[in-house]
DNA sequence: AGATATTTGTTCGTATGTATT
DNA sequence: TAATACATACGAACAAATATC
């Protein structure tokens, strides 16, 4: 009813049909909208809830619902307390990561779909990074390394070994200056930790898997340290393509094993 | 910095206090524990929110707003009327790269990071295909190609020329099989649709850039229609480092040109 | 340390909208 | 058309968190 409001993102034609979207969702991307258009930045605070109210002219259950979806989103962060409010985010990786996790949940890709990648992208970061290592960084690796030098007491370190490992791969991450590329790769690293079928080899011995990828390795740093981006992806294509023979295999080995155990 | 890496499946206590998270987002991760639990499918319906503020102890609105962030995820969708309710959805693939989407947008990848990584995952795809189309796919994938079959008359169509040139390579990843190669062809080629300074080069006659794609992609045809997937994977290598080169020649062009202009 | 002001967080009662029967 | 079952929306009151004095 009430006009006296001059919202710049008044939607010209909203008043009849809607489409499928909720008032909430509307209003979160009207909020989205505005947050661009004024160029807010990462930091940033928007208005106080009260006044969000009289801007978009909705109830403050509705509003809250919009902030709710634009946090779900990672964009927005909310704080309670005087000098609080609603603040811009930048989403971040692991956010991000987490909400592509639920599309690959129904999608269920095999270890197979999954090392197919990493044997092409893993070797391209591998490449890139060649010449950008400083010694403290050799270092972090080398400590790293140090977690799956020995072979495994128990199943327990058996899996942190395992995980370190991926951890390595994640730290040659931090040196890539593709932000893509960089993605793709932490992204394959977390399926494979949250695979449900990648856990269940985890937790059982792999001797082998342990001994050749600490030799992949320490190959892959002396070339990284000779700065040879040549030999750094082909160490790094070799070391996928065994890894990707072993997880398989072991994947065999399981489901058969599983399909003995009557459910 | 960031959170460690020992995060516990379990969480700590029922109903004592999780800092740093509202209590809709702490419902919201209950009933996704919850449909988990049940085994819930894409289809499956949840308890009305009446049933649902019993359940989880939580009033209308909390329950509402831990809907919104199951809604905002793609996990969950709501309908009115009788029979209504909110169902259990698998998250899509379109909604998953908008929601990835948000995290490039403060990342801001170049060009040449984008390519870089078509460079390699194209022609992985197009090996990947080769022997999977039939006769009624090829007729398909011409029809697209007839779009940009000749010059463009005007701007208009040639931005038009340019998302058809993007629509082939998409349905191209319509045949292929593994869900995370598909997902990122997908993911980048709708980087290259909605990053600003593509738009700016899509806006702008490139007549060579058309000749040159469509050769390559008839090539890439002859070569899937033979099922040499050897071939098409070098042909739609040398397609993608050529789409590189222009895209980042044009890139610099218009780059000089924004600059000569006073801010 | 304690009081206070500010801002988000939560609840509840009520009313409206929508689609099926 | 009317009855219904359900989500959607509103607003006022109250609770919790947190920075400042």
């Amino acid at each position: 009813m009430s006009e006296t409001l001059d919202s710049p993102v008044t939607p010209p034609e909203e008043g009849g049909k809607r489409r499928g979207k909720n008032r909430p969702v509307r209003i979160a991307e009207e909020i989205k909208d505005w947050i661009v258009i004024r160029g807010l930045k990462p930091g940033d605070r928007l208005p106080g809830e009260r006044e969000l109210i009289g801007r978009f002219q909705a109830s403050k259950g509705t509003i809250r619902e919009a902030l709710r979806v634009l946090e779900t989103q990672g964009l927005v962060r909310s704080r309670t307390g005087p000098g609080g409010g609603t603040f811009v985010e930048a989403l971040s990786e692991s956010r991000a990561m987490e909400l592509l996790g639920n599309y690959f949940f129904f999608q269920n890709p095999t270890i197979g779909d999954i090392y197919a990648l990493r044997r092409i992208l893993e070797p391209e970061l591998a490449a890139g990074i060649a010449g950008k290592l400083e010694e403290a960084d050799f270092k972090r690796l080398e400590q790293i390394m140090q977690i799956y030098e020995d072979p495994p007491q128990d199943l327990e370190e058996e899996r942190r070994q395992r995980h370190a490992e991926l951890d390595f791969h994640s730290i040659l991450v931090d040196y890539c200056d593709n932000p893509v590329l960089a993605f793709m790769c932490r992204f394959l690293q977390s399926l494979l930790r949250d695979l449900t079928v990648c856990k269940r080899i985890y937790d059982v011995p792999n001797p082998d898997l342990r001994e050749s990828g600490l030799s992949y390795q320490v190959r892959l740093l002396r070339a990284l340290r000779r700065e040879d981006a040549k030999a750094a992806r082909e160490i790094m294509f070799e070391h996928m393509c065994t890894a990707q023979r072993y997880m398989e295999e072991r994947e065999a080995v399981l489901q058969t094993k599983f399909l003995q155990v009557p459910d």
